[in-house]
DNA sequence: TTAGCGCTTGCATGCGTATGCAAAACTGGC
DNA sequence: GCCAGTTTTGCATACGCATGCAAGCGCTAA
């Protein structure tokens, strides 16, 4: 009866030394970039290394350094496709420099997540969180052990989080004005979840911005920034007695749901009867079944300010928290009535200039 | 000049130790789920840790037991919604025993992705690859240093890799028999990327099908999983001179392109004129504005089985490597004509019994 | 009262790498 | 060929936790 295969212990830096007749340390040198080391020794030991398989141990290395190269990405709603999106981007630019993401997936209400705090325990490096907020035990943990936080499209009331955001307010504003003059007047707003303040914000900017022109209230349902919730959310709007001839969803996600809602069970034509229009601008709004007029969110942008905020906050632990806004555009297509003037092609690319 | 906040070292073991007057071992053994101690002692320290604000270092734990509870994933497409719910399943299932993911997106022919080698530095406890495959390097690797590898919906020629995915065969050969009940005789197979097996499975079963039943061959086209690649593959199999009544698309998401050009680029009625069917079952698909026929692969159950086969493979390090398939069937939508006659509806839902 | 047993506890050491410090090996100039 | 200066190297220890082992403890039974 054969012999098992021994469980075969992976070789260490010290088997490396063994092997090509140097100390643990010098192995340890051959791999640090930067350390004193002889090119010789250095190619003399990456050789040992290559033949017996040696594989920096990252663990080890982190016990030693205390930095781990590891960030915590807490996100919600992935199956919306911009957060999709976030994380690919976030990904992509963490791995530039070596780090790479421990993955933990959310309910929108992290606020109540206490599997959060595991981030303490695995010691990353940097928490960010999508479409999520940290409660404020978290970050004052966070603080106390020097990890930085920082939100991805959520603003936070507690002092010490870093947030990275698109324009809400531009946004709702310019979205309002779009509307007004495609000739629309009655007006509906559905949003995320009641205290997700991204929406609260695009939702109080398009109410009063419509409101200080004279319309009428905007009615305004929730759609929790889930796809069932905002096609009920519509619902609720479309089966009110007030008319409704355009809605400004919170998410492309959800203006998705309003448009299947609106065309399959209450035979709109869009954007004929009712316009709609969303926020993110994520690839699936550009495909011909929805082609959704909206305002861009850039996710590549956003999570490269999210990951410069948590380099300068690594780097200058004291530095306070910061808040960015990234620069979005208002996207012209076809799910939203288009002004008769001010309308202008450029490359291609409609743009309407107010 | 007030002193700057001391860098406050995180409290350990032998601080909580300290603080409640016992040794290292026992607030070691205090977080050791089933280790010996008494429960005073136990909670006297709990109380203490909790005071300090102490949490178990992961890193030294995963050091001294060489068990990181993580597990890498690797995956290319995230934006196909699809891998996006297999990453939220297999997050939350996970979690269940306390494990987390360490994520690596890569591009589809992560054959050549160099950066993978790096779960071997991060001592993960195993790698999943979805949507992906794995180098014979990286296997042999892997396997010298214990580390179980499963690849979700990849098939894999190399020996050592365990292997979960949906039905393709019988997927194909459903579609091409439900295709051909619906009247249909021109098909056409839109795959992935030309070296992936599981769309090379579908296709063969695909064409094999039909031309067992002396169809005139199927007309392929690779769309290489992405949108716009199956956007195009579609132009061009439309743009042929022999005429097409029905695609078969090996994902839902490049099922989704082929519905956007067949309707805004040909002016063609969906489905009337043609069919369009996919295979997964995204919630995307039940989406009005898609509405898509497909084969259904259940995310969750994919995700179980590979956790379950990487659970086998660290219980059992010697077992070989196992291949799991998991049911699907076929859901009636609304892109491919329905047969005249077998499709019944049962708890309001349609099905097709051939 | 004491031997014996089982449960708790602490001691000592190991996990694999990084790094300050001092010793060793070079280098170049004279 | 020798010395001062510069690299390069090795030694020793730290990082924070887990765990085998033996000592300590309380309790039961004789």
């Amino acid at each position: 009866m054969p012999a098992k295969t021994p469980p075969r212990r992976r070789p260490t830096e010290s088997d490396v030394a063994r092997h090509a007749g140097v100390s643990q340390s010098a192995v340890s040198r051959a791999f640090t970039p930067g350390a004193s080391i002889a090119e010789a020794t250095r190619e003399k030991i990456l050789a040992s290394a290559r033949e017996l398989g040696f594989h920096t141990n990252l663990v080890a290395r982190s016990l030693a350094t205390s930095r781990t190269n590891i960030v915590a990405l807490a996100i919600a709603n992935l199956e919306n496709p911009f957060y999709a999106q976030v994380v690919t981007e976030l990904s992509v630019r963490l791995r530039e420099t070596g780090r790479h993401i421990l993955l933990f997936t959310t309910s929108q209400e992290a606020a109540a997540d206490p599997e959060l705090e595991r981030v303490l325990s695995y010691q990353v490096d940097a928490l960010i969180l999508a479409a999520t907020t940290a409660t404020p035990e978290l970050t004052s943990q966070c603080r106390k052990n020097g990890i930085p936080i920082v939100q991805i499209n959520r603003e936070s009331k507690i002092a010490g989080i870093s947030t990275v955001r698109g324009e809400n307010q531009r946004a709702a504003e310019q979205v309002a004005q779009f509307l007004i003059a495609g000739g629309h007047s009655n007006f509906a707003f559905i949003g995320g979840t009641p205290d997700s303040n991204t929406s609260l914000i695009r939702q109080e900017a398009f109410c009063n911005h419509l409101r200080s022109l004279g319309f009428p209230s905007v009615k305004v349902a929730h759609g929790h920034y889930s796809f069932q919730g905002a096609a009920t959310a519509t619902r609720e709007i479309l089966s009110g007695d007030t008319p409704v001839d355009a809605i400004f969803c919170a998410s492309d996600y959800m203006a998705f749901a309003a448009l299947d809602v609106v065309r399959r069970e209450f035979g709109l034509n869009v954007p004929r009867d009712i316009s709609i229009v969303g926020v993110d601008d994520v690839p699936e709004a550009g495909h011909a079944a929805y082609d959704l007029t909206t305002y861009s969110q850039p996710a590549g942008s956003l999570a490269e300010e999210a990951i410069k905020i948590i380099d300068q906050q690594i780097a200058h632990p004291g530095r306070r928290a910061q808040r960015r806004e990234v620069r979005g555009e208002l996207i012209l297509r076809g799910s939203a009535r288009m002004p008769e003037t001010s309308v202008f092609t450029i490359d291609g690319k409609k743009v309407w200039r107010s």
